[in-house]
DNA sequence: GCCAACGTTGGC
DNA sequence: GCCAACGTTGGC
């Protein structure tokens, strides 16, 4: 059974990866993740075709910058098992991976961002998990009524 | 299973 | 660069 299809808000710092950097590959693995919540989203709640808001966090104008989509169903994160590497998990196995992720498609680069303090400012999008204060979580459910009004904010 | 210490995140 | 809030670790 096909769930409906979900929404997301996906976090990445512009410096080591932005939405500049996902239209020109068009498509990338979203490795390095080490969060439980974070992975369970992506493990167990992402199918193919979900919406995604992408997110530039610790950045100048932390923001909205456009829109991706999740294209593929969930596999092991190589990058566990890369001995050195900055995401190297020695309690992962092949047989038993700890971290898992999905691939994510490039579907549009807003013009202008839509701002932390713009998202803040939407009453409809005063839900918005990754307002919370404190909140960490690097990828987050939005509903499809915040993805949309987020859409329209946009340049 | 508690909880203090630690490292990290991320807006400002 | 600051610092509050958070998640994880590890000793007990």
């Amino acid at each position: 059974m096909k769930k409906e299809k979900q929404y997301w808000l996906m976090k990445t710092e512009p410096m080591s990866y932005s939405i500049d950097d996902l239209k020109r590959d068009r498509k990338t693995a979203w490795s390095g993740v080490r969060n439980y919540q974070a992975r369970n989203f992506m493990r167990d709640d992402m199918q193919v075709g979900d919406g995604v808001l992408f997110y530039h966090s610790s950045c100048k104008e932390p923001g909205v910058y456009g829109l991706a989509r999740v294209n593929s169903k969930s596999y092991p994160d190589p990058t566990q098992f890369e001995k050195g590497g900055m995401y190297y998990e020695p309690r992962a196995t092949k047989e038993k991976p700890m971290w898992f992720l999905v691939d994510v498609a490039f579907e549009k680069k807003f013009k202008e961002g839509v701002s932390i303090r713009a998202l803040r400012e939407h009453k409809d999008l005063r839900g918005l998990r990754m307002l919370e204060l404190g909140s960490r979580l690097s990828i987050t459910p939005v509903t499809q009524k915040e993805f949309e009004t987020v859409a329209l904010l946009a340049v």
